[in-house]
DNA sequence: GAACTATATGTAAATATTTACATATCAAAT
DNA sequence: ATTTGATATGTAAATATTTACATATAGTTC
């Protein structure tokens, strides 16, 4: 019972915060809405829905459906809404950032230069394609949000600062794969 | 034999490509050098190392020392350069990118507002101080290597690349978190 | 008619990563 | 004198994550 909920059980409540959804659409809404800083796979999920649902921080009700299989829906019980307000205010544990194109720049000079500049050059139009399409979903919030996003204490906001939060960070990476393909092509 | 080679193989192996270590400075390199885009503890290290031998990528010799505990020296073979080569200039496999603090970001509605800005505050001050080392190091780099850093084949233009990442992630971290810490201040 | 996609939920196996256990010496600080 | 930190290398256990296996129905595309 006192087992630790991981990061992961913490990205699902903070989904089911917000609405009541099964298994399967949670796979999808994290891959969606907080796709860039957290992901894992359905079979990570099931288990991870199981497990908190056993600590009782989620509870379920089973939807009979026809012509598509029975399902599944979650939603945060109290003590899991006490466990992600608890969690959300506590200082994130240090975890080192992975990115392994990071890494491949690392050992850059034991590459074809043609090679790692046409890399770089499509990680830079990914990233820019990206960055474009949070773009979109900025101006969107904006419009339609205004009111909302002044208040920092509304789920409006909160997913406002996370949009923020993907937007630098494409930014950031696109304008440096494009100056690192710029320096090796020159 | 056929096995593949984990991106902390390749890790080591960029490692090892520019110095011959021992595991326990591999470990430390690993923080030094890489740690903002790589990491991993020496238990993780070690049998890394054997399995990077056992495919002929990497060989050790030993040294006696006094005083001290003897050490295995590794250094990297042709067969592991060749490998490296090869990976370096191949496409990064995309994987998601795991960010504990934005995800608490997107429940920071759930989250006591004065707490969670302080939290904020102090994630700031984390990367600013982050953001202040690297600077001071690439005015280190820029001075030290003027030459070697118009060259995009050499191992150190190859370092400030990866710095000049870690600089622009720092600094639009920094720059979110006070944005963040400013609006729930306000 | 067959292949593919979406819906829906699971389990099994393999890898990757973290935390804890284990040991040994020397130097420096308290 | 004792504790702490640095050097040095491992193993064991627990978690986290990815990839593959497994099943079932309906609609759409080729």
């Amino acid at each position: 019972m006192g087992e630790k909920v991981s990061t992961l059980g913490y990205a699902l409540l903070g989904l089911l915060a917000r609405e009541s959804l099964t298994g399967y659409e949670l796979t999808a809404r994290m891959r969606e809405r907080i796709g860039f800083f957290w992901g894992a796979r359905h079979s990570q999920v099931y288990p991870e829905l199981a497990k908190l649902e056993q600590r009782g921080l989620a509870e379920h009700r089973a939807v009979e459906q026809e012509g598509r299989p029975d399902k599944k829906v979650y939603s945060v019980s109290e003590a899991g809404m006490d466990a992600l307000r608890e969690w959300a205010g506590s200082p994130a544990v240090e975890r080192p950032t992975r990115d392994e194109l990071t890494l491949k720049a690392y050992s850059l000079w034991a590459a074809e230069p043609e090679r790692a500049a046409a890399m770089f050059r499509e990680q830079e139009r990914r990233h820019r394609e990206r960055l474009a399409e949070y773009e979109r979903i900025r101006g969107w919030m904006e419009g339609e949000w205004e009111e909302k996003l002044r208040d920092p204490a509304s789920p409006e906001f909160a997913s406002y600062a996370a949009l923020r939060r993907g937007l630098g960070y494409e930014r950031e990476y696109a304008e440096w794969c494009g100056w690192l393909a710029g320096s090796i092509e020159r």
